[in-house]
DNA sequence: GGATTGACATACGAGATGTATGCCAATATC
DNA sequence: GATATTGGCATACATCTCGTATGTCAATCC
């Protein structure tokens, strides 16, 4: 317990504060968490918290940072898995409604970190995971299978068709035939982005 | 000051506090104003609040469908003054677009009630504009200019991608350049939706 | 081995919300 | 027309939360 003893404690307190937050922010809500609630219960005080993120906002994003590098991480790992570059593009958005159908995610990612960090572009993580699926419509363009459109442009509006979908889909009476629904208009308007030349369906 | 006078004062007073609430909310933001600052600077307090909308979220749901309402009115009026039902249908997801662009719009509408409120597709005002935009879809769909989609999902999905949009060019450097590029994207998809044999450019 | 740093806890003050209570004018009743 | 009553709104109070200032003790450094 000498040598690294201290740093180790010191990462050790902090992933333990960033889980509890994570925890509280994802279930009940960024606002109704108390943090001498969910330090206490990471057996720490606020005390802690404010020495390593400043502020509750300062712990809120590095939250946000944590999970989108997690899902960009799995986005990618979606889109290499496809047999080809088109079919791994539908993949990785499919995936992207369906990870955003995750109550901590569409909690802290779509709900409460946009009302309080303010424009999720403007993020300092920029973003990783539309940035991931900007990067795959880059290459599908560069393989002339994408029609002209700007890239950047169509990952923000294919996002935020993608999460304001998945956030109908999860408040809706039945999420099970809203998916069903929505999924299928996903497809065709990702279709309508294709290049006529390539034919046949994803 | 008689007959009416009780009735009309409280129509005043619970107007009073809805303007000013909705000021607040559309300015500094809904958790960072204080009721006891906005209802003051309308001469009240918060006891009247209280006793007409129940609580802070009350009033915040009353703002959200005013303006709900406001919303879809203005959408009507552009769609009907088109000389087309295609070009209304255009004419009017453009300007939901820059409607989504005002402030208090953007702030309210697109940042802070879909936080506090939960799913805007849940609210009470069952959001009337977005319903407004369907609507649209389903007549142009009757009259064969519309690719076979569902409306309802169609109308969700180009309106997260709109207010998406909008909220990152509001939020970017360059918010004209921005929005040039934004609305191209978003008309080449709008086109996507359309019926082939009636070709040409909206 | 003592000085110092710094990780974290404790103590305190400043709002903000929600509720309970009180007051006064407008309406209803006789 | 005078009294009773309702209810719109203000005031007072309790509670909770955040942020800062301060304290403490162990680990590191010379």
């Amino acid at each position: 317990m000498v040598g690294k003893s201290r740093k180790e404690a010191m990462a050790e307190t902090r992933q333990k504060l960033l889980a509890a937050g994570r925890k509280a922010f994802g279930t009940i809500g960024y606002a109704a968490s108390s943090m001498d609630d969910f330090t206490a219960e990471a057996g720490l005080t606020r005390g802690a918290l404010y020495h390593h993120f400043g502020d509750k906002e300062g712990l809120l994003r590095a939250v946000v940072e944590e999970i989108d590098s997690e899902m960009s991480e799995r986005l990618l790992a979606i889109s290499m898995k496809a047999p080809s570059r088109w079919q791994g593009l539908v993949d990785e958005w499919i995936a992207y409604i369906e990870m955003a159908l995750e109550p901590e995610i569409q909690r802290i990612m779509f709900r409460d970190a946009p009302a309080v960090l303010g424009d999720p572009s403007q993020w300092p993580s920029a973003n990783a995971c539309i940035m991931a699926l900007k990067t795959n419509l880059d290459a599908a363009k560069t393989e002339g299978q994408l029609i002209d459109v700007d890239t950047e442009v169509a990952a923000r509006l294919i996002n935020g068709a993608s999460s304001h979908a998945a956030t109908w889909i999860a408040s809706a009476d039945d999420p099970e035939a809203t998916s069903k629904r929505a999924v299928a208009g996903f497809r065709l308007l990702l279709e309508s982005l294709r290049k006529p030349d390539h034919g046949g369906t994803a």
